[in-house]
DNA sequence: GCGACAG
DNA sequence: ATCTTGTCGC
């Protein structure tokens, strides 16, 4: 395949790669045994032109923090609806090779395959990894779906449609909050990525994964801990 | 041609 | 994403 690839391309190049790539999105599941999912996150620090990644190990199901790192450079891309990856995975990428457990599913802020192209984020981190991963955003990028047919519990949710297919999910997490936008990434069905999502909503809006990831990439006191221990031999 | 538009 | 205090509701 054309993985790796660069990431600073133009918006043209970008797009032609998103349609090269998205033929490889693979949207049966192939998650094994999960122990570990991961979640990822991203801030920017306008100011200093600093783009601050986070990613927050989990342990599956008890959902207990197992490790946590942060990734800082310089950000090269502009955001452009559409081109989201290309701004912020390079980063993400950084402080998922930190990790010295490899996850066994990534949820990432952002669009699965709820993309123009169907390869938002989540699916492209997914194809860049080889590693399951579902795309959790808290708002649409494309798609419609029937807001009178979603329950106002939580756990309940429908179907987000895209040019008459299905692409994807809103999905209540909380009771009587804002429906998160739930789409598969990579080696994963809607269903199963539905399933995970639940199994990780602990009364807020976002999953856990993506929460902690959020709260960390925003935090500015967190002091990355030394890292004697071996390089990662999963990456 | 006119809106919509992840983070 | 980020700018930002108080405030309404469960």
């Amino acid at each position: 395949m054309q993985i790796p690839h660069p990431w600073n391309l133009s918006p043209e190049a970008a797009i032609a790669l998103q349609h090269e790539l998205a033929q490889h999105i693979i949207l049966e599941d192939q998650v094994g045994e999960v122990r570990y999912i991961a979640g990822v996150d991203m801030a920017i620090h306008e100011e200093h032109n600093m783009a601050q990644a986070a990613v927050v190990l989990l342990s599956f199901p008890d959902l207990e923090i197992v490790e946590r790192h942060i990734y800082e450079e310089p950000i090269q891309m502009p955001y452009v609806p559409g081109l989201l990856s290309f701004r912020e995975a390079p980063s993400v990428l950084g402080a998922i090779r930190k990790l010295r457990q490899k996850p066994d599913l990534v949820m990432v802020d952002g669009q699965g395959i709820a993309h123009p192209r169907r390869i938002g984020i989540g699916a492209h981190l997914g194809l860049w990894l080889n590693i399951p991963t579902i795309g959790c955003a808290k708002s649409l990028l494309v798609g419609h779906y029937d807001k009178e047919a979603l329950g106002e519990e939580a756990g309940s949710w429908v179907p987000l449609i895209y040019k008459k297919e299905v692409i994807g999910a809103m999905v209540r997490t909380r009771t009587r909050v804002n429906p998160m936008i739930i789409s598969p990434g990579h080696l994963i069905s809607l269903e199963t990525s539905i399933r995970y999502v639940l199994a990780c909503s602990k009364g807020y809006r976002l999953p856990e994964p993506t929460r902690q990831a959020d709260k960390l990439s925003k935090d500015k006191t967190w002091i990355e801990p030394e890292a004697p221990e071996q390089p990662t031999l999963w990456s």
